[in-house]
DNA sequence: AACAAGTGTGCTAACGTTTTCCCAAACGTG
DNA sequence: CACGTTTGGGAAAACGTTAGCACACTTGTT
């Protein structure tokens, strides 16, 4: 391996030097830089970046926390964020912790250790006070598809409230008279969102009851039981808002198994917008942007580690009506 | 930042011994060990694994190359291989090369001046040169979903050429008298054997013809093309064997579009056995156990940073016949 | 009694950078 | 010309570990 002392020795100049070179700090003479490059070249020389971090204290890391990258939400968020750490000459450590709170703490104490340079956290478990002591660490933070509004801290999230209305509205504009929804996890802030929103725009309607808001848990399967629940007891539903789009396809596949005619008989739409082309009819959806969102919180993460100033703290991305064939 | 010398000095040794203790190397007295977990109890002290890197010579980091985290086949690599990495101590780092040989190159210098410990490769473009190159370096390589039979690699593989005699065999069993194909890309391995096996198993029946075939380059919209062109010249096909599941998901949706019954006038049959429970009706599949494959590439390769002996260089995983709702 | 092997510990030189401090020209400027 | 100021560059101390070497003390074996 080739260090900067070789370089030193065959430029004629001190450590110190290149050093200041490869830094963009302090002055180096033309010549010495030429003398510099031209010995790097010869060399190949590359920084060695375990001295830097030592020497320095940046280890041109950042990590990424999901629950768990099987969902499909999250490829897209990784996808966004690795891109953007790339082209910053970050890399990008992957973390699942399963919403599990132990692995959580497991993850950042190793994290830190590393003396990574920041994270991205998509967690349902973690506590605002735990965020903040990480910040005292001085350690930057960006939280997405959560908000603290009441914190200082930086999050990103969806319209989710708007996007919930929109969807709702979406299907009152169709013609429905009679809306369910699929909710998600109670304990998912953008979950409650959405049903909050579609309790707001539906709660004073008269064919409105408890009964035909069922749980899906964010998952396939989850809103292929709720659908079947609340087809059930509902047999004269012909619309439904599904907090997800996983939960959508979950119901898609049970409308399909009782012989319910989609969009004819029942209009369906969820949210997320992640890439589903492989279901047909292709679902309607309220998108969120996820690459967007990953690329976003990137982007302030970064910013963050640089020390440049950050002007908000809760960045609320657009979202957008995608109507396609349930609708 | 509390260090080992902060340690030894209230523990009343030497950081010989501290180190010593904290990597099981050499003699370390009972009382020296009591003083030292004392002393680290109470400061708190966690070794620094940046400039334990820097002694040593192990970053505790593995990467992943992947083409792309988009593609549902790799999140549960990633997901597999992050478990395994985590542990065993190791941190993951992702890496998304979308097959682009210059972003590939670039990944290796940074991830080899980050002295990373070993590095799991899924990539259609890289050489086994370039491998070799790298294991020269003296870092440890694992290559998954691709194979180099005349090389010193370690490959992790599914048994492709098996498991397509497996799903055409189970059209023909089934009944099937006219079997398409659509194949993947030729320059994949995974793909080729897959449609080899087709080949083998096809190309003496009378009915076959090489217009049965068309190639749908792993993507659902691909899938969805070949499917319709493939109909389009032979309405009386009655089984179809996708060389992946996303193909198998876009064939499935041009069969629905072209009012095509499934399974009683076209069997179809993909291959991975990728999470597609939104799918409508279920995708018959060969399952290839992706996340055994994420966890054996991550075993081996901590194998090889471990020095431990490989007894084989070329695994070759079982897979599965998995009969859902298409055929 | 002598010696080898095993046990326990400390010193200190790496590991490859960055950064502080200091020194020396060269350069305006009044 | 005496002076601050800018420009340029070297020496060496961090950064927090690991590991090789040296030394000392026990044991056990002949």
């Amino acid at each position: 391996m080739t260090t900067i002392r070789d370089v030193s020795k065959l430029a004629g100049v001190s450590v110190a030097t290149v050093s200041r070179l490869f830094n963009q700090s302090g002055y180096v003479s033309k010549e010495a830089e030429a003398a510099i490059q031209a010995a790097v070249a010869k060399l190949n020389y590359k920084p060695n970046s375990i001295a830097r971090s030592l020497a320095g204290k940046k280890t041109a890391a950042v990590a990424l926390m999901v629950p768990d990258i099987l969902n499909p939400f999250f490829p897209e968020i990784a996808r966004a964020a690795e891109d953007a750490a790339a082209s910053q000459g970050y890399t990008l450590v992957l973390c699942n912790t399963d919403n599990n709170p132990d692995k959580e703490k497991m993850y950042i104490e190793a994290l830190i250790n590393k003396q990574i340079d920041g994270i991205i956290v998509s967690s349902y478990t973690i506590s605002p006070e735990q965020i903040i002591t990480l910040q005292k660490r001085s350690i930057p933070i960006v939280v997405i598809d959560n908000s603290f509004p009441d914190h200082p801290i930086v999050t990103i999230t969806a319209a989710n409230r708007y996007g919930g209305q929109l969807a709702v509205q979406h299907l009152l504009y169709a013609g429905c008279g009679k809306i369910a929804h699929i909710c998600g996890p109670s304990h998912v802030h953008s979950a409650r969102e959405r049903t909050l929103a579609y309790e707001e725009m539906c709660s004073h309607l008269p064919w409105f009851t408890p009964s035909l808001t069922a749980s899906g848990h964010f998952s396939v399967a989850g809103g292929y039981e709720a659908m079947k629940h609340i087809f059930r007891q509902h047999p004269d539903v012909d619309g439904v808002f599904a907090g997800n789009d996983l939960m959508a396809a979950g119901a898609l596949k049970a409308l399909h198994e009782l012989g319910v005619s989609i969009p004819s008989q029942i209009k369906l739409i969820g949210f997320d917008g992640i890439r589903m082309d492989m279901v047909y009819p292709e679902l309607s959806t309220v998108s969120q942007q996820i690459y967007t969102i990953g690329r976003t919180a990137m982007d302030y993460l970064i910013r963050q580690i640089n020390n440049e100033p950050i002007e908000k703290r809760n960045y609320e991305l657009e979202v957008e009506l995608l109507q396609k064939a349930t609708t």
